[in-house]
DNA sequence: CCTACCGATCGGTAGG
DNA sequence: CCTACCGATCGGTAGG
């Protein structure tokens, strides 16, 4: 598990400068010198400092794609399976917080390039999720009137945004955060069914 | 309206590519030149671009200031005015992204700098808004679940975000976007008046 | 507000 | 994987 040959390492340094200090803020050097080579020894592992950045990107992408598929076996049903998919979602990007990071670095960087990658990898899943909301709402269990791509937009959004810059808000725990987010998630997008059976058992 | 000094002409260029290429990613000799005049006189006007940037900063968090006395008089009672509240964030906002795009920046770049900015400027009325939530849970008309402090925190982060990297989403309609922001954070406020009078009244 | 200039560092190449 | 080196550009200063 700790031993990697040196373009995995390369990428795992690269990854973590570009996350923190950004791309423009990071020297090429800078990458080569942790892992303790020289940087003409990082060209020849990644042919230009874009060509790195592309690397970089394309892991955490792939990451996602490799998890995306198993966390969305999760989400079949309604409300029960909400908060784990969620919370899987959630977890993957506190697990470590450098992908959210990037990710939000990218959408300021180079807005069209990263549209064109979000579209390629999460397109897909970003349909599916808005076709179960849309099953929601004919089953009287979504409100009607949830906008289902903007409302999974704008939940990725919050969990990557919040955990990306957890360190700037007062984020004295990440959980209760985290907490916060999923209840947001969960209550603007179900009809609150405890409070209606509540009521009509009265 | 058109005339305008050269130091605020060069704050309102540094603010834009600031926001758009970064700090990192932003020549002094670029600004200089986009105003008019060479890199040595910039440097006249900002002994340094570490100045330039406080300056920049400053600006946006004192227009800040000096709107959310006014926004938040909208606020004084309950559900009512919340839209209007946040309509008013949302505009500040939107009047031009490069606010939003420069705070998410600004927290990437520096986190503990910008925390403590936040916490200045924005701490106040971030405690008021709390404030009014816990009256509201009180009242029976908020969530008793909601933690007002990473309430607000997260709703604001989504307009921020939502509207900093609009660009990378496919936010076809910049307004459908707002408005599914604005559903988001009022019904995850507030309890369902309307779904509780309509079972009532049955 | 300018020209002229500084040392430092950047991404990248040559050549072994 | 290295040393040696390239032109370009960076933030900043001198001096007027």
């Amino acid at each position: 598990m700790k031993e990697q040959n040196i373009s995995e390492r390369l990428l795992d340094v690269a990854t973590k400068r570009f996350a923190t200090t950004g791309y423009n803020g990071t020297s090429l050097s800078a990458i080569a010198t942790e892992v303790g080579i020289k940087k003409p020894s990082l060209l020849y592992h990644y042919r230009s400092k874009e060509k790195l950045r592309s690397a970089v990107l394309n892991r955490v992408f792939e990451h996602w794609n490799d998890e995306l598929p198993r966390i969305l076996k999760l989400a079949t049903s309604g409300e029960d399976r909400f908060d784990g998919l969620v919370g899987e979602v959630v977890r993957f990007f506190v697990r470590d917080p450098n992908r959210a990071r990037l990710i939000l670095r990218e959408m300021l960087d180079r807005p069209a390039h990263l549209r064109k990658r979000m579209d390629d990898y999460l397109g897909p899943y970003i349909s599916i999720l808005s076709d179960y909301i849309q099953k929601g709402v004919e089953r009287g269990e979504v409100r009607a009137d949830v906008q289902p791509r903007a409302y999974v937009l704008h939940v990725i959004q919050m969990v990557v945004g919040g955990i990306a810059t957890a360190d700037s808000l007062g984020a004295s725990s990440i959980d209760l955060h985290m907490n916060e987010i999923v209840r947001i998630a969960r209550s603007s997008l179900f009809i609150d069914q405890h409070r209606t059976q509540e009521l009509q058992t009265k």
